[in-house]
DNA sequence: TACAAAAATTAACGCGCGTAAAAAAACTTT
DNA sequence: AAAGTTTTTTTACGCGCGTTAATTTTTGTA
């Protein structure tokens, strides 16, 4: 490393000994230049610490290297393992990513598209809130800058849309249940902020009725994504109050499931299978701690190495294409029931 | 809002009906125009959908509105909830927040400095990895760009460091588990790669001596941060083989705590203060999940709401003095006791 | 009403890079 | 070795904005 400051790709240039348009095709493209000068300019970089300065490059391109990520909840553990995968398939296809939390607000959804419209990204994977989104804006900023949707779909928004098929996976551990057991109720927010769960509960009855079963819905009161506190408090209650109709209750996710099975826990109620327990929880999502709940969580598993790669695939393709997909693509992928003490 | 479009800082002067200087001036503190002036501007902005290119704006700056935001990993709730409090006070303070995710790894720790550099952030937040970290990588970045460490410390690198005075926090639990039972063995990695642990092992042993009794730790493999993994995995080795000395166990951190509490249950010991308890279980950090394990954990809090504001605060002023501070300033925020079910 | 101070305008340059066109040089093929 | 092809060089412009200096206009005050 030597110590002449280089300032510009005018001084690169000239210590490497090649001319400035050349240098910058290597940048957009190592390969678009004949090997033994890409091997010059390499050799250059090894000595002087030049980098081009991003805002220059990208202050004439309409369409930057950037990609943005949002996602409604960082501090939901769920989000923040699919944003990883992401971010490194991102960085993996050459592209910069950019992460987002809505930290559970429209408000914050809305900022964080405006703050990416600002940095012109040539795409954007966006999981949106929900029913909460300001959809007419979400709208807009899609047909403004190409968008693909995941984990939560909103009609006709963005080129695709990748989740989870809630009606397979929720008919599956509702089978499960059943034939384990006896048949479950469904333990819920009463105003689910997530498009998946009036999915999951329509799912859940008609999955039910398909056995012959009455579908039981247990609606629990509560705002906001404090999602574990909402399944403690309210199933403390549900349980002191003896509102249980069967000994087996399907949560629509884990992080009720996790609430529900610790309020479970302090009133002193044995969960699992076994002939000595009262209860049988079950949950949906496979939530980083539901390996580690007490009894451990019987639960779905989203595919959600497939749910990130095919969103990045299709933004990518977006990109590369510079045109509208033709169709709004729609893909749900299988749940995987993962069998653990719980139920 | 017309239809007319503005494409640069000059079509909308025309439209305005203002000098470019003066919009300019305007978008870099709009209490610098006279209040006529930036009331015509503003209604002009009204009615023409205009904002001007980042790019631009920064490509002759050496100094931007970003601030970097740096935490080990964004797939641990706590760091995704200390994450969010920076941001939002970074965006208060009228600055622009990035964060990055080192996901665990001195590499990716390296890479999101270098993606810093790129975009010449006024000021970084760095909660480094610790013992893995490049430190002088590290060191230098920090010469480079103003920067505050948080979490963790490293010796002499950044303007300041914001963290928890672990001798304090464990010398609080030890005093506390001492009083109300048996003294506690220490549980924890045999290589960890937080600075924080060994401070607390060092505080354990310290608490311990002072009390007048024989320290004990219990140092398990594991390498990574899957730390509820390895609580469990080494928690059930060491429940089953009998290695526990004493009925009550400190845990090194939360995470540890909650695999710990998981490998207890399996194996069918019960955990708690009660006299039909056969275990109890304390750990340190207050994660999000303690409050609902089983029973509930006993824990530290930290102060991360002082640790993220005096954080935040420090890089704002150095960025506002533009002068290095002249010594490096260590605030260490005493940690609380949160008495719950598990000890 | 005059006059000083404050604010806005005009004119112009520069930042670091992308990029286009024409000329020169370096390789390939026959 | 000559002709043809590919790559590089030279020259030059433009992007959108920050900024400065000189000038004009507006505002506040005596």
């Amino acid at each position: 490393m030597t110590n002449a400051k280089i300032r510009n790709m005018e001084d690169f240039a000239r210590v490497s000994g090649i001319s400035r348009p050349t240098i910058s095709k290597y940048f957009n493209d190592p390969d678009s230049v004949r090997k033994s000068t890409r091997a010059r300019i390499e050799a250059a970089l090894e000595r002087y610490d030049y980098r081009p300065n991003i805002y220059a490059i990208n202050q004439n391109r309409q369409q930057t290297k950037n990609v943005g990520l949002v996602v409604p909840n960082l501090t939901d553990p769920f989000f923040a393992g699919i944003a990883r995968v992401i971010e490194e398939q991102i960085v993996a296809a050459g592209f910069n990513p950019l992460l987002l939390s809505s930290h559970g607000g429209p408000d914050q959804e809305v900022a964080n598209l405006d703050s990416l419209r600002a940095i012109k990204p040539a795409g954007v994977l966006l999981a949106p809130l929900g029913r909460a989104s300001q959809i007419t804006k979400l709208a807009e900023f899609a047909e403004e800058i190409p968008t693909v949707l995941f984990d939560a779909n909103l009609d006709g928004i963005g080129e695709a849309f990748f989740g989870s098929d809630n009606d397979q996976s929720i008919g599956l551990i509702v089978d499960y249940l059943c034939r384990t057991g006896e048949p479950p109720v469904f333990f819920e927010m009463k105003t689910p902020i997530n498009p998946n769960a009036f999915k999951r509960r329509a799912a859940y009855v008609a999955a039910m009725e398909r056995l012959s079963h009455d579908p039981h819905l247990i609606q629990v009161d509560g705002e906001g994504w404090d999602f574990e506190d909402i399944g403690f408090t309210e199933g403390s209650r549900v349980i002191s109050e003896h509102k249980l109709p069967t000994n087996t209750v399907l949560c629509s996710n884990d992080r009720l499931a996790i609430g529900l099975l610790s309020a479970a826990f302090e009133s002193g109620m044995r969960v699992g299978q076994g002939a000595g327990s009262a209860l049988r929880i079950a949950g949906h999502d496979d939530h980083p701690f539901s390996r580690f709940t007490c009894p451990r969580l019987t639960t779905i598993s989203q595919d959600y190495a497939a749910i990130a790669s095919r969103s990045v695939k299709a933004i990518l393709s977006r990109i590369e294409k510079g045109e509208r997909a033709k169709t709004r693509e729609v893909t749900l992928f299988d749940g995987r029931l993962v069998m653990r003490g719980s139920a």
